[in-house]
DNA sequence: ATCTAACAGTTAGATATCTAATTATAGCGG
DNA sequence: CCGCTATAATTAGATATCTAACTGTTAGAT
C-alpha cells in the first residue's frame, strides 16, 4: 500500500481516528446512543442558550446536519427547540429531563472510554500528541 | 465544551482526522479526483491481482462500500473487473489507461499535500507521533 | 454424486454528512 | 416606510458509509 518514500501521515491519521470513531460509537450505543447525538447533547450542555449556528461550530458540523439530528433527538423527546423571543431567527435548544438523563448516561461512557483510550500514554506524551495534532491542523490550514 | 477533568483525546483525534481529510479530499478534487477514488486507486495498484474483499480491507472500508465506488469507477472507464478463472467467485480489478494516468496525477497531489501536511516536524516527532496513533489502536482493540 | 457450509460479491435500505437553494426574520440607508 | 442585504434555519438532493439479506461459486463430508 504505497508507492511512496515514507507512509503519508495523514493515512495513519485518518485510519485511527476512523478505527477509534467506530469503538467509541459502539460504546455509546452499548449505553443507548451514538455519537452524534453524544456530540450533540454535549454542546448543548456545553453552552448556555447556544443557537443551531453555535452548536454545529463547535460539533464540527454543517448546520443542515445538525438540524437533521436535532429533528430526529426533539421527535425522540431529548430535546425542545423554540423560537427566540429577542431575535426570531434564532432557535433555542434545550434538553427535556429525558435528555439530560441521556447526557449523564452517555458522560459515564465516554469518561470510561476516554480512560481506556489513554491506557498507557502519560500526561506529558498526551501534551506532545495535542501539539502535534495542533500543527497538523495549522499546516492544513484548518484554524 | 468540556465537563471533563481533561479534554478527551479521541475527540481532538476525531476533529483534527476530519479537518485533514476534508483539505486533502479539497486537493484531490483540484486534481481532478475525490479521497475515496484515490483511495482505490491506490489499493488496486500496491497489490499485484487483490480480490475486491482484500481492496476493501487496505482501504478500511467494508466490501459493499467497495463495490458502491468500483461501480463508479467502472462506469467511468478507470477500471475494469472480471472473474477470476481460477476461482469464479472473485472479482479481479484491473486499471484502464485512464485508470493508471489518474493515479499518478492523484499521486503528485498527494505527494504534494503530504509535503504540507508535515511542515514543521522532524522524522524524530513524526516517528513519535505515529507511534501514539499506534498505541491508540491497540488501546481500542483495532489491530 | 450430492449436500452443506463457507466464501466473494452485489443489492437493499439505513444513517451521516455535505452543498446549494429556499424561507423567514432583522437591520439599515435613503 | 421601503427595499436591500445579511443572518438563522430548513429543505432538497448528492455522496459515503454501514449492516443485513441475497446470489452465485467452491470445497469438503459422507
Amino acid at each position: 500500500m504505497t508507492p511512496f518514500e515514507r507512509p503519508p501521515v495523514g493515512m495513519n491519521l485518518g485510519r485511527t481516528a476512523k478505527l477509534v470513531a467506530q469503538a467509541f460509537d459502539a460504546a455509546l450505543v452499548e449505553a443507548g446512543g451514538t455519537l452524534p447525538v453524544w456530540l450533540t447533547l454535549l454542546s448543548v450542555k456545553s453552552s448556555k442558550q447556544a443557537n443551531q449556528r453555535e452548536l454545529a461550530g463547535m460539533i464540527g458540523i454543517q448546520g443542515a446536519t445538525l438540524t437533521h439530528h436535532l429533528n430526529a433527538m426533539e421527535t425522540q423527546g431529548l430535546l425542545t427547540r423554540r423560537r427566540d423571543p429577542v431575535n426570531r431567527r434564532v432557535h433555542l435548544v434545550e434538553l427535556t429531563e429525558a435528555g439530560e438523563a441521556l447526557f449523564e448516561t452517555l458522560r459515564q461512557a465516554a469518561l470510561v472510554f476516554d480512560k481506556r483510550l489513554r491506557a498507557g500514554l502519560s500526561d506529558e506524551r498526551l501534551k506532545e500528541f495535542a501539539d502535534m495534532l495542533a500543527l497538523l491542523r495549522a499546516n492544513v490550514g484548518g484554524m
